[in-house]
DNA sequence: AACAATCTTGACCACTTGGTCAAGAAATTT
DNA sequence: AAATTTCTTGACCAAGTGGTCAAGATTGTT
C-alpha cells in the first residue's frame, strides 16, 4: 500500500510537503490576493488538512513570504543572462525571451508579485529596498555601458528596464484579459513565437540596436 | 453652523455622497484588493459611518462595480484620441500621452483594474467580454489600416496594444516599486517628461513610423 | 406647522477566518 | 521493541467581517 512516490533521502518529508504547500499557495495567492486567499483554500489545493499547513508554516504571512522568496529567486535567475551578454543585441533578446518564457510557464509567481506591489508592498518592502534596488543598479550600469559604447541609442536605463518588465510580465499578470481577447483561448505556440519576435523587434529597433538577432527573415506573412 | 459646502442643486446630496464614497473606495480597493478592503476602512476614508455606506451602496460588490465603472469609462475616453488621429504618429503619441497622464494622476483606478484582472476578473468578466472586446477590435482595425497604408511596420495589432497598455499602466500599477527604485521619491515633472519621450521614441522608432512627433531635437543631455 | 421623504447612526448578528491544541499515528533512532 | 522524534488531524476559539435594523435627525413640501 505504500507507494514509492516519496522515494527520497532522509528527512525529505518536510521539504516535500513544504514544496507542495508553496506551490498550492502560489496559485491561490495569485488567484485571490493575499487577503482573499484563505488557509483552508490552500490546504484543499494541497490536499492537506488546514492544521497541517500551520505545522509547516506557522502563519499565513510566513507562508506568503516563502512564496515570494521562491518567485524572487526566479526573477534573479532570468537576469543572469544580462551579465553574460556581450552587447544589447544578445543581452536584451535573451532577457526578453527568458522573461516571456517565465510569464508563460510560471504566471502565478508574477501575479503574486504584481498584486503585492500594487498594494504598496506591505509585506515585502524589504525585498524592494535591498535586493531589487541592488539588482536594478547593477543592470542599469550595464545598459549605460552599452550606450556609452554607442551600441544603442541613449535612454534612461530604468525606463528601459521598466519597459521590458511591463511588456513581458503583462503576459503573465493579464493572462486572463489576453485570453478573453483571444476568443477565450490560451495563446498557441505560434502566437507566443509571434509575440516574442514582435516584442524583440520593437525593442531592438526602437533602441537603434545594430540588427535583430539571427532571424532577420521572419516574414512568413 | 451650516457650512455652504453642499451649495448645490436639488437632490444632489445623494450624488455628492456617492462620489465621495466611490473616491474613497477606489483608494482602499487599490491599496487592499477587493477581499482585503473592508467596508469599515472605506467608511473611515470617506468620513462616514459604515451603515451610511450601505445606505448608498447596499453591498460591497455593488460599490466595487461602481468603482470599476468609473475606471473603465476613463479608459474609453483616453482612447477617443485614437479614432480622431490621422496616422500612427499622431495617434500613438497622443494615446501614450493620455495613458501616461492617467497613470500619473489616477493611479488608483488602474490598480483596481489590474488587481481584478490578475485574479481572473471574477467580478467584471462581463466587462471584458463585451465592452473591452469590442473596443479592442475597433482599435485593431485602425492599426491594421495604418499598416496596410505603409505608415508603419507590420505587427500584430493586439501585441502593439498590449505593449502600450503595459508600458503606460506600469507607471500606475507599479508606482510603489518605481518610487522605491527612485530613492523613495515620486517621479519629478522632469522625470515624467523624460519617460514620456523615451516611451514614445521607442515605440514610434520601433514600429518604423515616419518621424517622432514635433520634437525631434530633445537631446538635452 | 404639519407631514413626508430622505438621510444618519449605534447597536447588533450570523458567519468566516487565522490560528491553537491535544491526542494519536508514523517514522526514526537506540 | 522500546523510546523518541516527527507528522497528522478534528475540534475548537477569539476576532473581525458584511450586512441589518429601528430609532431618530434633517430636509423638503404643502
Amino acid at each position: 500500500m505504500i507507494l514509492s512516490t516519496q522515494r527520497n533521502q532522509s528527512g525529505s518529508k518536510r521539504k516535500e510537503n513544504e514544496a507542495l504547500i508553496i506551490t498550492a499557495a502560489e496559485k491561490i495567492f495569485a488567484d485571490m490576493g493575499y487577503a482573499g486567499a484563505t488557509m483552508q483554500q490552500i490546504a484543499d489545493a494541497a490536499g492537506l488538512p488546514k492544521a497541517n499547513l500551520h505545522y509547516y508554516f506557522p502563519t499565513k504571512e510566513i507562508l506568503y513570504r516563502n512564496v515570494i522568496d521562491k518567485i524572487f529567486n526566479l526573477w534573479l535567475e532570468a537576469a543572469d543572462i544580462f551579465d553574460a551578454a556581450e552587447g544589447p543585441k544578445d543581452g536584451l533578446s535573451s532577457y526578453i525571451d527568458a522573461k516571456l518564457e517565465s510569464s508563460r510557464h510560471f504566471p502565478n509567481g508574477s501575479k503574486v508579485w504584481a498584486n503585492e506591489v500594487i498594494q504598496g508592498a506591505p509585506i515585502i518592502q524589504d525585498y524592494l529596498e535591498s535586493k531589487l534596488t541592488a539588482w536594478t543598479h547593477s543592470k542599469a550600469e550595464i545598459i549605460e555601458m552599452w550606450i556609452a559604447k554607442g551600441l544603442m541609442d541613449p535612454i534612461n536605463p530604468k525606463t528601459l528596464l521598466y519597459f521590458i518588465w511591463s511588456a513581458t510580465q503583462h503576459y503573465a499578470d493579464f493572462q486572463h484579459q489576453i485570453r478573453t481577447l483571444n476568443n477565450n483561448s490560451d495563446l498557441t505556440e505560434a502566437q507566443w513565437s509571434e509575440v516574442k519576435e514582435d516584442i524583440k523587434k520593437l525593442v531592438l529597433k526602437g533602441l537603434g540596436v545594430k540588427q535583430v538577432s539571427e532571424c532577420p527573415t521572419i516574414s512568413d506573412e
